[in-house]
DNA sequence: GATGAATGAGGTTTCATTCAT
DNA sequence: CATGAATGAAACCTCATTCAT
C-alpha cells in the first residue's frame, strides 16, 4: 500500500506548520527529497508517493511543479550535475608544480566522490537507462566543460617542463581518475562485500585515497613506451 | 563462446519448433531472456510479463520454476557471476614475465568486460540496491575467489623479481584494473556523451584498451614513494 | 436499527445519484458490502472483486482507503463488535427481579442473534483462523467489556437475595447463553439439515427460544450440588 | 509460491520408501492429511498445493483417486461425520439411573467434542458454506440417526419415572448439549481471547465441563413452568 | 495556488486443474 | 497406476496520473 494515500479516515498531518504559500522552498524541497529518493531507489524503483511522503507538501504538488515522473527525474539530474560541477570549480591547485598539482586533484577528487555518493548513483542510475535522460537536458554539455579545463592546463604545463609524457591529454587523465573513484562508490557494495573489505572504513580508505595518487603521477611520469615491451 | 557465460542478445528466438517438455531447457532460455531483460531494465524496471513474451513459455512457468521475480533475479545474478568467473579462469597469462603477463591479463579483462556488458550492467543494479540481493546468494564468495589468485601469483613473481614496487597486493591490482573496465562500460552512455565520443569506437577505443596496461605496469614499476614528494 | 449496527443486506443499493466526493459515504458503503461478503465467504473466499462490483466504487478505492484485504477484513471485524456491543448496551432489565431479569436477558440475547447472524458468520470465520485477526486489533477487548456488566449486576442481586445458587459468576452464564445463541445461528445449516428442521421457523422458533430462558433459570435457582450424587 | 512447485531443478524428495503401489494407503493418507488441511484453513483456504505436499503422493494423485478439490472435501466431511457418529456409538451409559445417565452422557460428549476439535472445525466451515456440500452427500441422514437414540431411551425413562419434566424431547437436550459442546471449541479463540481466559486449561476446563452436566440435569428436573413467572 | 479524492492500466502472484508420457 | 511439466483464469495489489473544488 502506498503511504501516501488515505488509509483511515484520521490519518496523520505532520509538521503542518511553515506550510504554505512559499513557492520557491516547496519547489527545492520537492527536488531535494527526490534527489534522494531516485539516488536510493533509481527511476523505476523510485515512488511518488515516497517523495510527497518525506516532503511537507502533497503528490499533487509534484505534479503542479513539474509535470510528471519524468520530467521531475531530469530537474534531479540537472540540478546533480550543476552542483558537483561547482564543486569542481571550488578545486584549486594551479599554484602547486604539475605533480603535486596532479596527485592532489585526484585526492580532492576522490575525497568529493566519496561525499557525493548520491549524485555518482544518479550517473550509474543514467547509465542504467542509457543515457535516454541526459540527452534531453540542453546545456548539459556546457556545464560539463570546466571539468577538464583545470586538468589540461596541468598537464600542458608539465608536459611542457618535460616532467610529463605526451601521449596523454586531459581527457584521458580525467577517465582514468573519475573510473577510480566512480568505482569505490558505485560498486562499494558488490565489491565490498564479495572481497569482505569495506573500501571506506580505515585503514583501507586512507590506502585508496593515496593509492590513486601514486597510479596517476607514476604513469604521468613514466616514460613513453618504456613500459610497453618492444614486441 | 563457452557454455558457462551468460548467453547473449537474441540467442534463443532460433527453432520454434521442439518446444515443449524439456525442462532444462525450458528454465535456461527463462534464464536468458531474464539476464538481457533485468540488464537492460533494472530489477524494478524489469517486468515479468515481457520476460514471458520474449520466451517460449508463459509468464505462469517463470513462477513455476523461480516461483519469484526476487528468486529470478537473485538466479540471473549468480549465473553471471558465475558466467564470469569460469571465463575469468579462462585468462592463462603465467608463462609471460611479470610486466607483461600483468598487462596482457589487464588488456583481457578490458576485452572481457566490453564483451559483457550485460554482467557489468547487472553489477550495476545490483550495487544500486546496495548489495541486498547478492547478500542473499549463498557460495557468491567462493565463486569470486578464483579472481585474484592468479594476480596474485604475477605480483608476488614480479616483486620477488625486483621489478615490481612493494607496498602493492593483489586485491589493489584487481581493484585499479576493474575499476578502469567496470568505468568504460558503465559509464560509457554519460561520460561518452558529455565528451562527446564513444568509448567503443575506434581509435579510442584502442587507446583506452592499451592505456590500462600502461597504467598498471608503470604504477607497478615505479619505486615506492618516488612519486610522492617530500612532505 | 441504530447507526452502530450492522448495514444488513441490500442496503447500499439505493440512490445512484449523489455519487462522489463523499468519502465518509465511500468508506461506509465498502465497509457495509465487505462485512456481507466477508460474512457469506469467510476470509479466503471473499473476494474483492466482488467486493467492488456490489459498490458504486472500484476495487481500487478499496486499497485506497483501506490497504489491503486483510486491513480490510479487521475494519469489518472491529464495527461488526463495536455494532454489537452497543446493540448489547441497549437491553435494559435492571428493573426487573432476578429471575425475570435473567430470563429477559436470555431471551433477548437470542433474538439479538438471530438478528445479527452476519455477526455471528463474521467470529465463527474468525475462529477459523483461529483469532489472529481479532488479536492485531487494539482495543477489542475494552470494547466487550460491558458484555458481563449487566448479568454481573443481575446475577449478584439474586444471589444476595439467596435465589440464585452461588457457584456460578457472570462469566459462566455469559458463556452458557453465547453456546446456545451461537449454536443456533452458527450450526443452523448442519443441524437443521440433519435433523430435518428449520430452527428458525414457526413453531421451532419459538420453542427454542424460551427453552433458553428455561434451561437459564432453572440452573441457577437449583441448590448448589443438589444435581450431583453423592460420589 | 505454491510449495509443490518445482523451484530449482534439483528439488528435495523426501521418504521415498514406502510409497508406490498401495492404493488404499494412498487413499487414506491423502484423506488424513486432507482432513487436517480442510479443518486448519476452511474450504477456499485449503490448498491443493500443501495438502500434496503433506502427503508422500503427488497433486496429481489426489486428482486421480477424488476428482476434484470439491469431491475430496465431500469425501472428508462424510468420513468426518462416519467417524465421530461411530465414536458416539461407544457411549454406553444405559445401566444408570436416569439423571446420572444423563449427566455422564453431557460429559461424554463433552470430553468428545474437546478431542475432536478438527471435526467440529468442519463442521464450522460446513456451516459458513450454509450446508451446501453436506446435503449432496446422500446417507448422512443415516449416518447421524443413532445420535439422539440412546438420549432419547433415557429421556423416556426419567419421564416415566416422574423425575424429568415432560416438555422436552431428546432434540432438545441434544441441542442443548450440542450447542454448548460445539461452542467451548468452536469459539475458544474468541472468547478466550476477549476474556482473557483459556477456556481447555484447568482449572477452568475441568469447571464448565461439570457445569454442562449441572445445567441440563437441573433443567430437566425442575418442575415444568416452574420457573416461567405468572404473566 | 493548493488539495483530498479518485482512477485506468497494468503489475506480480496464485489458483485448481490438465497434458503427455 | 503413476508422474513431472504445464497452464488459463483470476486473484491481490500498485503505479503514475487526473479530477473537482
Amino acid at each position: 500500500m502506498k503511504d501516501g494515500e488515505l488509509i483511515t479516515s484520521h490519518s496523520v498531518q505532520q509538521h503542518e506548520t511553515l506550510r504554505k504559500r512559499d513557492p520557491e522552498r516547496t519547489r527545492a524541497e520537492i527536488l531535494a527529497v527526490s534527489t534522494e529518493v531516485f539516488a536510493a531507489q533509481g527511476y523505476s524503483g523510485a515512488r511518488v508517493d515516497e517523495i510527497a511522503d518525506r516532503t511537507r507538501t502533497t503528490k499533487r504538488m509534484i505534479y503542479y511543479y513539474f509535470g510528471s515522473k519524468e520530467q521531475l527525474y531530469l530537474a534531479v539530474l540537472k540540478k546533480a550535475y550543476s552542483g558537483i560541477r561547482e564543486a569542481e570549480r571550488a578545486i584549486q591547485v594551479c599554484s602547486l608544480e604539475p605533480t603535486e598539482a596532479i596527485r592532489q586533484l585526484a585526492e580532492l577528487t576522490y575525497d568529493h566522490h566519496v561525499r557525493n555518493s548520491d549524485f555518482i548513483r544518479l550517473v550509474m542510475i543514467e547509465n542504467i537507462h542509457r543515457g535516454v535522460f541526459i540527452r534531453q537536458i540542453e546545456s548539459m554539455r556546457e556545464i560539463v566543460e570546466p571539468a577538464v579545463g583545470m586538468l589540461d592546463e596541468i598537464l600542458t604545463r608539465g608536459q611542457n617542463e618535460g616532467v610529463f609524457r605526451h601521449d596523454v591529454d586531459a581527457f584521458d587523465v580525467h577517465l582514468l581518475i573519475s573510473a577510480y573513484c566512480v568505482f569505490q562508490v558505485a560498486n562499494q557494495y558488490t565489491f565490498g562485500y564479495l572481497f569482505g573489505r569495506d573500501l571506506h572504513a580505515a585503514p583501507l580508505s586512507g590506502h585508496l585515497r593515496s593509492m590513486l595518487g601514486d597510479v596517476v603521477v607514476s604513469w604521468l611520469l613514466a616514460p613513453e613506451g618504456t613500459a610497453r615491451p618492444v614486441t
